[in-house]
DNA sequence: GTCTATAGGCAGATAGAC
DNA sequence: GTCTATCTGCCTATAGAC
């Protein structure tokens, strides 16, 4: 049994590589990078990740579960559908403030490039958020707070992408206010209104 | 002067990156791949394209043209402001159509990594659009056929981040419906009801 | 304008010592 | 588990002939 601090070697690669793939995209960063900034060398990676692609799918799968937590977290709490949207859409505003992207829709821009189990993992994680966004929906439609103008999967499918979208466009432009302001669009824009 | 055919060297050029930067990245292409597709060695880039960064400024140049000429036929047509707005969502639907992102949306995704010059184009493109978009936004609210929740300003950020976001979780799945799912429910949240 | 040839660097990956 | 050393291949870019 290894030293702790050692033993986490394997998430201390997938701290740095998450933030990398976030910011700069799953082309645009490398071995040598992840490696340079945990000061060891690249064969240590290769030990803990065979190769490029399982690191990838490694960095998806946990993020996948980081994120289910968090919507288990939302359904667990006390709010009605609105106030369980805008939860959902703070978790997208919190991953702006430092500058990321949300880590699968940049694997989204770069989905052509990707090895087929990264792909698959991806429309894996849009499923489940698409899916628990159709059923807050379908749920606000019920209580008379929220009044979609088509389908729940129609709604889910506007409020992930728009949000996706708001990360990418504000994100330029280093102002969280854009999304914000864009996040608020969205959800006002479903709302029943008086 | 060369001959007709040969003179679009620099065009064809531009054609085929740009294609692959839709679809791939801009870091995810090469000189190589563009010059095997055309047929000439990479010299021949390099001749009309000092470097990749030029090659990348002409690319949104060019982008960024056509799409103003686009928004100014919609103006010149007959439609109030929904129709433009529709007319404006089914440019971002043409391009799904052959499997690519809108070229400033990759680039966005990109931005951390691109050359200055490009990172500033890539923010002028998305400054014209919302400009166009809050103008026509506005130009709604007047005639009552749009309602929006917030300034015309953070409308046009919803609509511009919303259509790039329903392109990027849209493509992975090639389905064009969930694009235009997407893209209905954007436009519907901000209508006028009855 | 387009070619051949090549430079110099960095990528992902592996073998084998410790 | 982590290292050193190394391989192979592709990348961007340049020089100079035609």
């Amino acid at each position: 049994m290894p030293k702790a601090r050692d033993t986490d070697t394997a998430a201390r690669i997938l701290d740095v590589a998450e933030r990398l793939v976030q910011s700069r995209g799953f082309n645009a960063f490398s071995y040598a990078d992840v490696a340079a900034e945990l000061n060891v060398t690249k064969a240590t990676l290769h030990y803990h990740f065979p190769g490029k692609a399982e690191l990838g799918e490694a960095l998806i799968a946990r993020y996948a579960q980081r994120f289910s937590q968090a919507l288990r977290a939302i359904d667990a709490g006390a709010g009605d559908a609105p106030a369980r949207l805008a939860a959902y859409a703070r978790i997208y505003g919190d991953v702006l403030r430092d500058r990321r992207m949300c880590l699968c829709g940049m694997l989204a821009a770069d989905y052509e490039t990707l090895p087929e189990p990264m792909q698959a993992a991806v429309i894996q994680f849009f499923d489940e958020n698409l899916a628990w966004l159709a059923g807050v929906v379908e749920e606000g439609e019920r209580e008379g707070t929220l009044r979609p103008n088509g389908s729940p999967e129609a709604a889910a499918q506007a409020l992930l992408g728009g949000l996706e979208g708001a990360l990418l466009v504000a994100r330029p432009y280093g102002d969280l206010n854009r999304f914000d302001a864009a996040a608020a669009g969205l959800l006002t824009g479903l709302a029943a209104r008086a």
